[in-house]
DNA sequence: TAGAAAGTGGGAAGAAGTGGGGAGAAATCC
DNA sequence: GGATTTCTCCCCACTTCTTCCCACTTTCTA
């Protein structure tokens, strides 16, 4: 379970620093992905895979898993969190995310998001007032 | 599991490089084989036999058995990735997929694929649209 | 206040991309 | 049928880039 938002530098080579407080989970790899926001997601191998085959056994026509599996599979990238505990995001994804020099990782609960800075500041007051809204809706069942 | 998105040059005779992290799985041969998408399917040589294998048992009738046998595996073409980590692709192949100078090779999970530039960047744009729509559906099981 | 852990930066070694050349095989023409 | 030409495949070399490793500084904690 992630949770707790850290704010951290990308440097010349495109690394940044990943929170200590999850190393732990992901000594056996990481996957990065775009995800609908213009963010990146994080997953462990586990929590990936457990998505792949959620998407597998879905029922879908071939012509629609190949669309799928392009736009996750070929979008993705595998990757490990180095000695000094920093993972390095290839240029793809740094730009698909329009990530600058400030980055803020974000414990989403099963996953963690990689945000430009300004653009989660905006997120993030955006994304309160609706989860309210969603709350109070929930409680009346 | 191949995931990611290479960038890379065809050069004069045909021959491009291909991923390093995907070569291991690729020692005892590689299959290239048109997609019904413009672009060209990289099989391991055990998941082309799992491929063949489940079109053999799939109660295809035998005309329409030979049909595909004729596509698919008169189409296929089996080599090897040479000392340099180079593929080199036939010319008809090329032309199928219409293979610029500059080539994708993306991920998609139990395959890889080769696509043309400019037709991926298409492609994956409509892909990714379609692609969040159904996991969208898919989350709320 | 001291020690350990984490952020930050740089450098070096090795891997990978790129291009060219030569030898062998196949096909064609004489 | 033989010789020549062309094409392909394999090997070699160079340059660029990435990745790994080392070191320093700062911050947090005991």
């Amino acid at each position: 379970m992630f949770l707790g938002e850290f704010e951290y530098r990308l440097d010349d080579k495109g690394r940044m620093p990943f929170p200590p407080r999850f190393r732990p989970y992901f000594k056996e790899g990481i996957v990065v992905a775009p995800s609908p926001e213009k963010c990146l997601s994080v997953y462990t191998i586990a929590e990936w895979k457990k998505m792949a085959g959620s998407l597998a056994s879905g029922g879908l026509s071939p012509s629609k898993l190949r669309k799928i599996n392009r736009a996750l599979f070929a979008t993705a990238f595998h990757t490990t969190i180095d000695a000094q505990g920093r993972l390095s995001l290839p240029p793809k994804l740094r730009e698909y995310a329009g990530l600058g020099e400030d980055i803020i990782v974000a414990g989403t609960n099963n996953t963690i998001e990689l945000w430009d800075k300004t653009a989660w500041e905006t997120e993030k007051n955006a994304d309160l007032a609706d989860a309210w809204q969603i709350l109070e809706s929930l409680e009346t069942h």
